[in-house]
RNA sequence: GCCGGUGUAGCUCAGCUGGUAGAGCAGCGGUUUUGUAAACCGAAGGUCGGGGGUUCGAACCCCUCCACCGGCACCA
């Protein structure tokens, strides 16, 4: 009998007969692993403890203790058991398909009617009828002929059209425990039971088109949640609530920083408050950009179409532009604009007056570009996405060998600027040609390893995304982590020699040729809105002291300190720090908890004893100390406290 | 845009099988002059998202539109 050569992760290893399970050589190792054993990696493969080992390989028994095995297990047992419940209880249901999520699972169902929140509760419970029952799990390779035949007796398409996608050269497994059956590539533990039964939660039901095509009939999917035991469910669930705690739209409320109506869907109205953190980190990001060689311009909202026309921005993307159409009275032809919705094509008309030399390059020039673009309904969510909203947005026009250079500079610029924001880790994506592409393959490998070597260059870590680069240059993207560990794309860094063809932007060369520039398209924070938003969300709303929208409240105790109160604020404005009086008939404790809950940083409590040593007793947020010290300390001490990082001493 | 849900006072939320809308907080008036996360009393506050319909009668039932929420799709 053949034999196959197993090699342990100690290095160790061991001659079986070939067929061998992954249970039968846990067992051989010893009692305990053979009854801790519940699925096992063959050379880095996930596979399961009863499918036979036909060739020699590097394999390691995975137990509850390895995390990743265990979960993916779990989770992927539970999308099974989720759908089994939900056929035993509407067996008209069409289960089509469950993958393992972040967190969880998912599972699509066809089915005529919605399932309500309060199903949700009874399939929990028949789940965890189906997990007490402890019902073996077994597996089979069928043909893929009897495959199909089997989901179309029983008319299941989604299934029959899931079966042709496989491989050829993959097996067709299915999958039962019970009675029930379903089609799955596996692995999977040995037994229902092994499956936590307090550690999961079925959490909401939604809409999904089949295989993510809007073309395809929606179904409905139903998520969940689940982990290894229950109090990491738990922390799970906190989480959420933390998250929830956050939502910037909640803070924007009670912060008074911002509303949005019925009348501007999508569009922020700002308050004084948000309007305060909007300014103050405007004027940080003019102030990095100007340090950092960037000229700045404006440039026009309302822009005939025939300039979207020639960028080619009208025939991709007109059902998602604002139209502006103007009909004056004695005009020939009705004029039809757009509002814009990106500002690279005005930036290029700016370029393009006068004539520019090789020695104006690189030409970095920068707006605030005010943009609308009509996203679907859908899509839009409090201020982070939405259909008017302001960029930090730049182009650097260059040569190809300049290309290096800006990326570099760019990264270092990018990452003082998250660090100065309080996000101190961020990760790079860089995504390179697309199979639909233009230009030459070797201005294409030029380009890539251009962008390549600059991010050596910093030292910072890649991840490389293959074919994903637009259609006429690479790019890359920066995403930042919150304090709650989620992620955020902000930062990008596209490679663009197309536009300048389209919009016809030159330069006179060194030897007198007119030569084409490069377009970087570039951005840090991608939009105001959107980046105040996660802002907020990551602070919680006590946003350092140099972005809080009121840095401090001058609250009296007595009325009789009135008159020094508007003197102290005075005094605080005149030193540049946003500060306001509350000279309000209430307690000290009310006006205490009012301005906690605003997120207020700074407050300084007024009585008739300050009055008379014309001091003050300052209180930070969330901090129960207070401190007593003479006004003139504290305005000294405020007004650095107030400087943004750039403006800080230590920064060169 | 698609699926599902939601829309009642400034905010948070009650309001039963259809019978003319209610609380807390905020705001307003008064009392209180207060020492670090909610003082006390009082009066007021509503096109029940918009429009249409059914009904003797609609916050509640039906149709339709809008917005918001959770996903999906989209994100130049």
């Amino acid at each position: 009998m053949a034999s196959v050569t197993l090699t342990f992760p100690d290095g160790n290893a061991r001659d079986y007969d070939a067929g061998v399970t992954p249970a039968a050589v846990a067992a051989s190792i010893s009692k305990s692993l053979e009854k801790k054993a519940i699925s096992a990696m063959l050379d880095g493969r996930h596979v399961d403890l009863q499918w036979p080992i036909e060739h020699d390989g590097a394999i390691a028994i995975n137990t509850m203790q390895d995390d990743d095995a265990a979960l993916e297990l779990i989770r992927h047992d539970l999308a099974h058991i989720m759908a089994r419940a939900v056929q035993e209880i509407w067996p008209d249901v069409r289960a089509t398909i469950g993958p393992v999520i972040e967190n969880g699972w998912y599972y699509d169902f066809d089915r005529a009617e919605p399932f309500t929140p309060e199903d949700l509760g009874l399939i929990e419970a028949r789940m965890r009828e189906i997990i007490a029952a402890r019902d073996p799990v077994r597996t089979e390779i069928w043909l893929r002929d009897r495959a199909v035949a089997h989901y179309e007796d029983r008319g299941n398409p989604f299934k029959v059209e899931l079966i042709q996608a496989i491989p050829g050269d993959e097996p067709v497994r299915m999958y039962w425990h019970g009675d029930w059956q379903d089609l799955c590539r596996g692995p999977h533990l040995a037994h229902t039971g092994q499956v936590p039964a307090d550690a999961f939660r079925l959490m909401s039901v939604a809409g999904a088109y089949w295989r993510g095509d809007s073309s395809r009939p929606m179904l409905q999917r139903i998520y969940g949640v689940a982990f290894k035991d229950r109090k990491a469910l738990d922390a799970h669930l906190t989480m959420l609530e933390e998250a929830a705690r956050r939502d910037h739209r909640k803070l924007g409320r009670e912060m008074d920083l911002f509303h949005m109506q019925e009348e501007a869907p999508g569009q922020v109205f700002w308050h004084p408050n948000g309007w305060n953190i909007y300014v103050a980190l405007q004027d940080y990001m003019r102030r990095k950009q100007r340090a950092a060689g960037y000229v700045e311009v404006n440039t026009p909202q309302v822009v005939d179409r025939r300039l979207w026309e020639a960028s080619g921005h009208w025939d991709k993307y007109q059902e998602h532009m604002f139209i502006v159409e103007v009909d004056e009275e004695h005009a020939r032809e009705k004029a039809v604009n757009a509002l814009k919705p990106m500002n690279c094509p005005c930036h290029v008309q700016v370029y393009n007056q006068g004539l520019k030399s090789y020695r104006d390059l690189p030409l970095r020039m920068a707006e605030f570009g005010s943009c609308n673009r009509y996203e679907p309904s859908g899509a839009l969510h409090g201020i982070m996405r939405v259909r008017g909203f302001t960029q930090d947005d730049a182009h650097i026009f260059c040569t190809e060998d300049q290309i290096e250079g800006e990326c570099a500079r760019f990264i270092d610029m990018l990452a003082s600027v998250y660090a100065d924001l309080g996000f101190d880790r961020f990760d790079i994506k860089f995504s390179t040609r697309p199979e639909k592409r233009v230009g030459t393959e070797e201005s294409w490998d030029y380009v890539e390893n251009a962008l390549e070597s600059a991010i050596a260059a910093t030292g910072h870590p890649f991840e490389l995304d293959l074919g994903e680069g637009a259609f006429y240059g690479p790019k890359l993207d920066f995403k930042l982590t919150d304090a709650i560990g989620r992620e955020w794309q902000l930062g990008t860094f596209q490679v663009d020699p197309n536009l300048p063809e389209r919009l016809g932007a030159t330069y006179v060369a060194a030897d007198g040729s007119k030569r084409r520039p490069y377009m970087l398209h570039r951005a840090i924070l991608g939009s105001f809105e959107r980046f105040i938003g996660i802002l907020i969300e990551n602070y919680e709303g006590k946003l350092p002291f140099w972005l809080a929208p009121r840095q401090v409240v001058v609250a009296s105790i007595v009325s009789g300190a009135d008159a020094y109160v508007a003197e102290v604020v005075a005094a605080l404005r005149a030193a540049g720090l946003r500060a306001e009086a509350d000279t309000r008939n209430e307690k000290i404790n009310y006006k205490i908890r009012e301005h906690s809950v605003g997120k207020v940083p700074v407050i300084l409590a007024i009585g008739q004893r300050e009055v008379d040593e014309r001091s003050v007793t300052l209180r930070r947020l969330g901090d129960r100390a207070t401190e007593s010290l003479p006004l003139a300390d504290a305005l000294k001490q405020l007004r650095i406290e107030a400087l943004a990082p750039d403006q800080r001493p230590s920064a060169a």
